[in-house]
DNA sequence: AATATACTGTGTATTTTTTACACTAAGTAA
DNA sequence: TTACTTAGTGTAAAAAATACACAGTATATT
């Protein structure tokens, strides 16, 4: 990068991130709200985000919200689209980078209940089937990214960070079945994840059923990071 | 939306689109390059963009890049990734949306050959193998940027853009060898093709060539776009 | 101890899709 | 007429996706 004249204009932009975070519990898939404590749209339901720092990039900047909100850090978080219609801020022109992120409820020790952050009154997991009108253009955003990880989902196996380290199948099948919106046949799907190669069969079994225990199985981070190598590729 | 309480203080960003914009002629797969007029980084090369006006979107402002560059309206583009480091811009905080669009290079009369506006000296056609070292972080954008093209076309048509009106199937598989960087075979190539159902074979031949001439086909829109309809599904 | 309950875990046949592979036909140029 | 160059085509084999049903096992109940 070359020595800047010092006769060129300094810029100042004004832009924010918001992210879509989802959870899954109790068979329910969730996203994070939080009812704003400031203006505009004080009091309102909106997606976590905030304008970004002049010093962080957008990727710290997710990295950031997602952790005041939620006390966790180092979640695998997909920038996915960029918003910037002229009238969605009512202050001007505000362009928002949104991503999303996919975190673990039920179980998660370092998950806090409380944001760490002024901006938000509170922070509250809500069922996607429950979604309130959002502030700013947030609805908007949100479908889009549940769209996009409906699509993804189906060719790549981007749904273990929802679940707990431990899981069974039956678990895992419940996740995709209502991120598809569809019943999936239960041999056919094992038979598809465990040919993907990264699952863990353990020597241990679900507790506090009242019925036969399934066996528990684990997510293999490493085999999951080689599958991203080997692309979608063209026939020959 | 709200009213705006006048208290608020009124933001005004500065934030940029670059646009990779790819082309496809005698073979070669080329992107639009301008040299630009101003600081910073004047007489490099840089990806086709500039600061976006206040009062225009994201996608309105690709487009007028691209017509002030070219000529060209009305080609789709499509928005892939937004870039935020926090130095990539000398002048401060400029975070900017890419874009990328294909048109047709060699045989389009609207195509004008200099551009339109005084932050570019000139916009040339450079193959993607002589590609020079870029402006900012140009490099990087572009390289997503093909990333994401060679993707998409593996399991997505969306390289008509690219040729002639009317073309040969071995154009059209040429194209793709280009992006893909690997041979494909000719019958499996053309019954993937048709199968896709975009394609409308005309009574027409090539002409000009010293072999026997091969037929041509169109691309047709309306069944283009009813096959993004149905989407990829997962197995029931 | 017997029985009811509820979910686990498994295999095979069929269809569809993908891949591999090579020659004849047609037009042009000499 | 012949040589040259590309167009155009089919089939068999392999791989992947789909459809489909029942016995096994842990727990709870009586």
């Amino acid at each position: 990068m070359r020595a800047v004249e010092t006769i060129l204009p300094k810029f100042d932009s004004v832009f924010s991130i918001d992210c879509v975070i989802f959870g899954f519990d109790e068979g329910e898939l969730k996203i994070l709200l939080i009812e704003r404590n400031e203006e505009p749209f004080k009091d309102w339901w909106a997606l976590p985000g905030y304008l970004v720092e002049q010093d962080e990039s957008l990727d710290n900047g997710a990295e950031r919200i997602l952790y005041e909100l939620t006390g966790l850090r180092g979640i695998y978080m997909d920038q996915f689209y960029t918003f910037g219609d002229v009238n969605r801020h009512p202050q001007g022109r505000v362009i928002t980078v949104a991503y999303y992120a996919m975190i673990r409820l039920g179980g998660n020790k370092d998950l806090k209940p409380a944001p760490v952050t002024n901006y938000a009154k509170k922070a509250v997991w809500i069922p996607l089937n429950d979604l309130p009108t959002l502030a700013f253009d947030h609805n908007t955003i949100f479908n889009r990214a549940f769209e996009k990880v409906r699509n993804r989902i189906s060719y790549q196996p981007i749904a273990f960070e929802l679940l707990p380290e431990k899981f069974t199948l039956t678990q895992l099948q419940h996740l995709y079945e209502v991120i598809l919106n569809k019943k999936l046949d239960k041999r056919n799907f094992r038979k598809k994840m465990m040919n993907y190669g990264i699952l863990k069969e353990l020597d241990e079994k679900q507790k506090g059923v009242s019925y036969r225990a399934a066996k528990l199985y684990k997510f293999d981070k490493r085999k999951y990071a080689r599958l991203f190598q080997k692309e979608l590729s063209f026939s020959k």
